[in-house]
Order: structure tokens, then C-alpha cells, then sequence
DNA sequence: TCTGGGGTCCTAGGACCC
DNA sequence: TCTGGGGTCCTAGGACCC
């Protein structure tokens, strides 16, 4: 088996993907220096026994079997000495800038990905990329005492599995010739855009690693994804990716979403905490000088069905009272006999200030 | 009392227009 | 009476990512 041949013409890229290392408990520990050393969970408001999830885990707990979205109350099943912390978004925000800081100087064609990831295209600098990457590295640690992972390839999608190879602390080079013995080996779920429910259908058709999908005739996988999906997952599983690094993108919707430590029967605070999230929606809306033409009411009940309700103005708008007006009819749309579980408001259909 | 909160992108049916 | 397409918008839902 081969790859497929690169299109005639393209010019060869160099991308990086970096991504930071436990990033959220790296900075946790940066000004807890005492924990070192011990199992660090960093999710929700802190405390195992509500309502949240893990965001990341230092190495010493992922030994326990704890993971990035794993339930708080599982992670302290798994490893009752674990210390827990609440999230503290504007400590990461604040690195994460640093951070980008130094990327910025290395690159100006830099992708953010989330607040610990990144894209940058070296193609046509003339340093060596794996001395780049080094340096890079090397600034990062100095200037905020945390640790990246790199990975370096001719595109995203095999600058991302890179990355991935050797952490933490990794530096890893992939080229195309690389891809059948260090990609296929690897499991499908590691393809960016191959989530739980694409890896429990590959594996009904017999799929297991990225190898066995690229051996897959396309017309075998057609009739689980359709032949768009089909397509993009052999490109992908051949190491494919044209998908250029993109320096700017457009916000498409803003929202808020909010679980309920008890779900909520009543439909009176549902229309209380709807409203007071929009508030919340407005001012940010307000602050990037944008208006919203459709308004959007999620609900979530207790079986984790999830529904929206969701309703276009005529003209985009930040007027309070229309969109208040538009929240309260989406809201009261939706089947309010159960109890709810999670409440979400969002605004969409963005545009600029007149 | 497993399963957060911020998003993006895709699909698909029906309405409506030409 | 029967039978068209193409394009866009609206709405709902699903999958996925960090």
C-alpha cells in the first residue's frame, strides 16, 4: 500500500502545530509550586462532589485513568487523594497571551486554536524547521515556565498527530513517507474530526486503525458516512490536508449555557435565568459593536436529550426588548413539563454595526 | 443523582421564488 | 392533469473540537 501522490504543483508546506502540555494545570502549578509532583484535576468550580467535568489532568492523575471530560465525581472515584481546583479562566487567558505572545514572533501566518494550541506556516523561512521548533520551545519555557509539545509536518492534519506522538515535551517530525509506518498504525479516534460515534460505526465495519480506513474502498464506507464524509475520511487517513492556516476568522455566534447544579421544574426561573443569561450574551454582543438576527433556546433534560427552539428577526438587532421579547417566545415554544437540566441562550447570524 | 461551556460545521426538509 | 429544476432562507438536530 501506498500514499496517494501529492496534487501536481502544490508547493510543499511546513506547518506546526504546537500545543502546550496539561496547559490549564501547568499554570495551576506555576503558582502552586508545593503540588508538584501529585495527581492535579482542574474542572468545574473544584469540588468533586458538584456538577462538572475534568478540563485537564497533570500527568500523575491521567495514571489514575482521568481524562479531559471525564465527570468530577468519576475523576475522585478514580483517585480520591487527587487534589481538585476550579477552573480560573482568566489566569490561562493571561498565559495563553504570553504564550501567543512568542508564537507571534516566529510567525505571523499563526492560527489559535483554543487558548493552548496553535497553527504557524513556516513555509519559505529559511531556518531549518526542527531548529525553529526547538528555539521555539526553549523561549516558551523561559519566558513562562511551560512546556509545549511540537509537532512538524506539510499540513495541519499530520502536524496535529505530531504533536501528539511524544508528549509532553515532545518534537516530532512527520513527513508523507512517514504516514504508513508511524500513522496507520494508530487508531482512527486519533484523526482530528473522528469522534466517538464515526469510531463506533468504523469499528461495525471491521476499522480499526487510521491503516485499515485508508485499505477501506471508498463505496464500503460510503453507505455509514455518505460519500462526502466518506471522501474526507480517506483523504484524512492517506495523510491529506489542504487546509490552509487561517490568521483571522469571523465569530459566527455567541451564547451562554449554563447546567443546573438541581435540574429545574419551574418554567418561571427558566424564564428568569434565560433572561439574565441573554444579559450577559447583550453586553458582549454590545462590546464587539455586533448585532444578532436570530436568537436561538437550547434546553436539556435529564436524559440528555437535547432541543432548540430558535427564531430569525427580520433585521439584525441589539435592542434588548426584541431580543428579550425573541428569548421568551423560543423559550415558552419548547415542552416545559420536564425537568431541565441544562439552559442555553444564544445569539447568531452576526453582523457588524450599521 | 456519570457526562461543562465555549464554539464550528454539516445535513435535511419545507417554504418560497424564479 | 402531470410534472420540472435551481437557489436561498428558516428551522432543528447531530457530530465534533478544545
Amino acid at each position: 500500500m501506498t500514499t496517494l501522490p501529492e496534487p501536481a504543483g502544490a508547493t510543499r508546506r511546513v506547518i506546526l502545530h504546537v500545543d502546550m502540555d496539561a496547559f490549564f494545570a501547568a499554570v495551576e502549578l506555576r503558582r502552586r509550586p508545593e503540588l508538584r509532583g501529585q495527581p492535579v484535576v482542574v474542572g468545574g468550580r473544584g469540588d468533586p462532589a458538584s456538577r462538572g467535568v475534568v478540563s485537564t489532568a497533570t500527568y500523575e492523575a491521567r495514571v489514575f485513568g482521568i481524562h479531559s471530560g471525564m465527570p468530577l465525581r468519576t475523576a475522585a472515584r478514580l483517585c480520591p487523594e487527587a487534589v481538585f481546583l476550579p477552573v480560573d479562566f482568566a489566569a490561562y487567558q493571561a498565559a495563553s497571551a504570553d504564550v501567543f505572545a512568542i508564537l507571534g514572533r516566529v510567525s505571523p501566518v499563526l492560527q489559535a486554536v483554543g487558548l493552548d494550541e496553535a497553527y504557524l506556516d513556516l513555509t519559505g523561512h529559511s531556518e531549518a524547521p526542527l531548529a525553529t521548533a526547538r528555539a521555539l520551545k526553549s523561549d516558551i519555557q523561559a519566558a513562562t515556565g511551560l512546556v509545549a509539545s511540537v509537532g512538524i509536518a506539510p499540513n495541519r492534519l499530520l502536524a496535529k498527530i505530531a504533536s501528539d506522538l511524544e508528549k509532553p515535551d515532545g518534537l516530532t517530525r512527520l513527513t508523507h513517507e512517514d504516514v504508513p509506518a508511524r500513522v496507520w498504525p494508530l487508531p482512527v479516534r486519533t484523526l482530528h474530526g473522528v469522534g466517538p460515534r464515526a469510531e463506533a460505526r468504523l469499528h461495525e465495519l471491521g476499522i480499526g486503525t487510521i491503516g485499515e480506513l485508508a485499505g477501506t474502498a471508498v463505496e464500503h464506507l460510503q453507505s455509514a458516512f455518505g460519500e462526502r464524509h466518506a471522501r474526507a475520511l480517506l483523504r484524512a487517513a492517506h495523510g491529506e490536508d489542504e487546509r490552509p492556516v487561517q490568521t483571522e476568522r469571523v465569530r459566527k455566534s455567541i451564547g451562554r449555557e449554563r447546567t443546573f447544579q438541581q435540574d429545574c421544574r419551574s418554567s418561571g426561573r427558566l424564564a428568569h435565568e434565560a433572561g439574565g443569561m441573554l444579559d450577559q450574551v447583550l453586553t458582549r454582543l454590545r462590546e464587539k459593536g455586533l448585532r444578532a438576527r436570530t436568537v436561538t433556546v437550547k434546553l436539556r433534560y435529564r436524559d440528555f436529550t437535547t432541543h432548540t427552539r430558535s427564531l430569525s428577526l427580520p433585521s439584525p438587532s441589539d435592542d434588548p426588548h426584541i431580543l428579550h421579547a425573541a428569548v421568551h417566545s423560543c423559550l415558552f415554544q419548547h415542552r416545559l413539563h420536564r425537568a431541565v437540566r441544562l439552559l442555553g441562550v444564544q445569539l447568531s447570524q452576526l453582523s457588524g454595526p450599521l
